[in-house]
DNA sequence: AATGCGATAAACT
DNA sequence: GTTTATCGCATTC
């Protein structure tokens, strides 16, 4: 494990000095404008947190105001996803479909809207722990998705907003310690997003099986509306 | 293997 | 009032 008790570091101003152990995550300190790079980029990264390590094995990106209408950010900043519009390196987990919690590495430098969703990871220590918290499932199941994977870290809302770099929250994220060739990334639509279907910002590592199955956005009919006919 | 559906709560308009 | 960056189970091919 790596040590606590880091300063402050200049990152959101791009300034890469006083990384703990001189680890380097300019990645992620990257431009808004440059969002899928660091989402590529993301692939292979180690992401550990309260006994369980995985690599990253699928993410998305999301970014931007009045550009990507699928992001959090799309109409400005909100009390739920401003997080995305400060430093790099901090935790957004948000709640959806009442049930379950999705976590995000912000990118992109202050004042820019940037994240990265985390959607997948193959878990590669603390496993016990890890099928102790998702039942009894394969271990290609334990991180594949953006739940699961929450679940399997054991991170949930009180997570949100917390540093990945610096120790002071409950997850840390590492660079890559076996970097993934860059011929097996491969992307495509965003899972379960309506909008902007035609924008490959998925993507993931080919052939690894904690990678999710693709799922298209479904419609949902509106409460109220009238029942389907029966023929 | 692929598709469909409902659960269930909060953010947002 | 509407939408939702999901999952697990059921149904159908």
């Amino acid at each position: 494990m790596v040590p606590d008790g880091y300063d402050s570091m200049d990152f959101a101003n791009g300034h890469t000095a006083e990384f703990p152990g001189g680890v380097d995550y300019s990645l992620l300190d990257a431009p808004a404008s440059r969002i899928t790079d660091t989402a590529r980029g993301l692939l292979g990264w180690e992401l550990e947190a309260n006994g369980v390590r995985v690599r990253i094995t699928e993410v998305e990106a999301y970014a931007g105001v009045g550009e990507d209408p699928a992001s959090h950010t799309h109409n400005g900043p909100t009390p739920r996803s401003s997080v995305m519009f400060g430093p790099a390196g901090v935790l957004y987990v948000y709640f959806v479909f009442g049930m379950h919690w999705c976590m995000n590495v912000t990118a992109g430098h202050e004042g820019e809207a940037a994240a990265v969703l985390l959607r997948a990871g193959r878990v590669i220590g603390g496993a016990e722990l890890a099928r102790s918290r998702r039942g009894p499932v394969a271990d290609r199941e334990l991180g594949r998705g953006p739940a699961r994977l929450s679940v399997a870290l054991g991170i949930d809302g009180t997570a949100n907003r917390t540093s990945l770099l610096d120790g002071t929250g409950p997850a840390r994220l590492f660079p890559a310690t076996v970097p993934v060739a860059p011929e097996s990334i491969r992307s495509g639509p965003r899972v379960g997003v309506a909008a902007a279907h035609d924008r490959p910002w998925r993507f993931w590592v080919d052939g690894d099986p904690s990678v999710s199955p693709y799922r298209r956005h479904t419609p949902r009919r509106r409460a109220g509306t009238a029942p389907p006919r029966t023929p």
